[in-house]
DNA sequence: CTACATTATCTAAAATCCAGACATTAAATA
DNA sequence: TATTTAATGTCTGGATTTTAGATAATGTAG
């Protein structure tokens, strides 16, 4: 969540993320925790400035979260509830802040502004979690990956936001070879079908799932990785182009 | 196009509608042509009532021009381009309606206001063009279905939102089964099938399409059309539930 | 060198897809 | 009324794809 500064935005509009990442089986969500007393939960979010592109307003905040640019992320649904506002959620933070933040913590016309009703475009992206240094804004305490299982009840309806994106990766996931985007940039089979696994939280018999993909005819086969294992060492994979 | 009258809309939010039809082997958008002079096509379009969910705008804009509810409308993409905007097109509107419409044919606060950037979301509706009563609203000379290869040039972008709502209607045709809903309540399976043929703009074998029509278990037959042609006639069906 | 664990590939069976052939039927025609 | 015509409805065998199981290969430990 971030405030309106000096930045001329479009109002009542806002762009929520969910930064998808992959490490060890486990499908993680990035969630930042607001810097106020009361757990806070809320997606990476921002505004659309007047002479932005939507795509560059994700971009930018994936951006400022991440550091991570020129990966995979795609808008997948608007959410515009007719109730949709910050106000509930704003003025429980007021009331566990007085002591910091005094009466309101910020002036009428931020308050104003801010506790309007939202419509929220929904952007889902997809990064390599090990080139990803989680960087807090000046509003966050913290900021962490949390499994897609296990998220921590979010700000708002931040939680169905993250199940209709993880429903659109699920759709899109081989049409659009995006799996690919969560791995490092080489990596084995199993890897990928550990990733898919988990995805779809279901297993995969590996003698046809290797073949469904090398099929897909985009990977370049580099050479094996010896892991000291007491075991064949498989390929190394990397998606071409 | 709608003007912001005593209502209270959300700024620079709109919603551009694509209606589908479908009438002797083509499948058909409603495009209304706004009363001036020029000749300028604009999707049915309006904008978000401050208490209003979004979906209620859509089917409020649906229903205002087709008197049609309770069909298949679902948003499909977001517009938000920063230099989207009505500016171009209103000047030249304003232009050639100097005469009639005075200088700036409205006050500074409405130019203003509608001329501004604009995100818009996309929704396309599937609707049975028989029971549709095509309706003008003020700012209407006319509205008229179009062969979708054969639109007129629209205003801003909206040819290119056309275009996107037919891939979107391409990819969910099967598994939203809704190809249904651009046809009356009965049909015969070689209407669905010209259906899909136009719409894919291929043809399909009459044996198999059949076959997997029928195996998706949503239809229920019912009796034969007697056509009066000299041949078999076929069974209609209806979609069940 | 052998055992083990894991990866890579092959193959046969099953299921699905596809193209053509065949059977049916409502109305026109003779 | 029998025949013809044009379309619909169904079946079948071959091709292709998917699935499940079996087999082969290989890096390290013992």
């Amino acid at each position: 969540m971030d405030f309106p500064g000096e930045q001329n935005y479009i109002e009542q509009l806002s762009i929520d993320c969910v930064i998808f990442g992959y490490h060890q089986k486990q499908l993680k969500v990035l969630v930042p925790k607001l810097n106020f007393n009361g757990d806070f939960y809320a997606l990476p979010s921002g505004f659309v400035i007047q002479d932005e592109d939507i795509d560059a307003a994700a971009d930018r905040i994936l951006r400022g979260r991440t550091g991570i640019q020129d990966t995979y992320i795609d808008q997948f649904h608007v959410f515009g509830k007719a109730g949709r506002s910050n106000e509930t959620f704003l003025d429980k933070l007021l009331e566990l802040n007085k002591d910091t933040l005094g009466e309101k913590g910020m002036n009428k016309k931020q308050y104003d502004w801010i506790t309007k009703r939202f419509v929220s475009i929904g952007y889902y992206a997809l990064v390599d979690i090990n080139k990803v240094i989680p960087k807090k804004i000046a509003i966050d305490a913290s900021i962490d990956w949390y499994d897609v299982r296990e998220l921590p009840p979010m700000i708002m309806d931040h939680n169905e936001i993250v199940a209709k994106a993880l429903d659109h990766l699920r759709i899109n996931i081989d049409d659009k070879l995006i799996a690919f985007k969560l791995l490092s940039e080489t990596f084995t089979m199993k890897e990928i079908q550990e990733l898919y696994e988990t995805v779809f939280n279901k297993p995969f018999a590996r003698n046809n799932f290797q073949k469904k993909i090398l099929d897909l005819n985009v990977l370049d086969r580099l050479e094996k990785k010896f892991t000291g294992a007491a075991n064949k060492a498989p390929f190394l994979y990397r998606l071409r182009g």
